[in-house]
DNA sequence: CGGCATCCACACGGATACTG
DNA sequence: CAGTATCCGTGTGGATGCCG
């Protein structure tokens, strides 16, 4: 077998992809804020240090299980720390880091993104969706 | 009944909440650049029309249902076009449009802040894994 | 209060085969 | 060349119940 066969080259390449992408500093933020959560965490923090509880009523659609998921991640990157003060019962407070404070302008320049063009975003979903229904009728 | 169950009050509130989102501006775009190949996609784009072909080769990783996925997303959301010329084999040429290049600023974004706080971050995590580590062991 | 463990449904996405 | 159609494993994430 002197050649490989293509889906042998195509593995290869997506191998290599893949460990390009693992050390790409942009990927790794990018997998991070990809999850549903982590924008809306950064966000509510970004108002000031505040408690699991707090955080879990002012996202309001998230699960306990989401919410503290999220957390840990942000914290093991450093983005958030996690402050657990001995009472009865148990009080925690997460802040975001300096690190994680950096992120606010970059969610500032999606948001900036987001209201220049919603708009014709929707006009161009619209327009569409409509060429595709003129066609399957 | 005159009380809501609790699952009822957090049942309705995720509710309104997910309207909430799916009406944020921010939120629709930050659901885009969630999914893995957007933004490497746009960024591919970057240097111009491209063919489906070389688009696939670039982003080595792709399988074809993902990049046409991820392509009729963008040209859905007026970020990306889609020509087509009639030939023998058929071509097909990609290329941002103005509203897709906008986003260009907000990917940088992206990648000054991975570069700057990229080393802070793989620390974080390996004294984060280590504290771990130690506790279980 | 602030979790962790478990179960489970569903969507994401990869591999493969076929088509205009 | 540029897709479409199908099958199917896997990860994501919600619901629930228990614990320090």
């Amino acid at each position: 077998m002197p050649t490989k066969s293509a889906a042998q080259r195509r593995a290869e390449a997506r191998v290599a992809y893949d460990a390009y992408l693992a050390t790409c500093p942009s990927r790794q933020l990018l997998e991070r804020m990809g999850d549903k959560w982590t924008t809306l965490v950064v966000n509510a923090l970004a108002d000031g240090p505040q408690r699991y509880a707090e955080l879990a009523r002012r996202i309001a659609g998230v699960s306990q299980k989401m919410l503290t998921q999220t957390l840990r991640a942000l914290e093991r990157d450093g983005m958030v720390t996690r402050m657990v003060t001995a009472a009865v019962p148990v009080r925690v407070d997460y802040a975001l880091t300096p690190v994680g404070r950096d992120l606010l302008p970059v969610l500032a320049a999606v948001k900036a993104w987001s209201e220049r063009h919603i708009e014709a975003v929707l006009d161009a979903r619209e327009a569409y969706d409509a060429a595709q229904a003129s066609r399957a009728g």
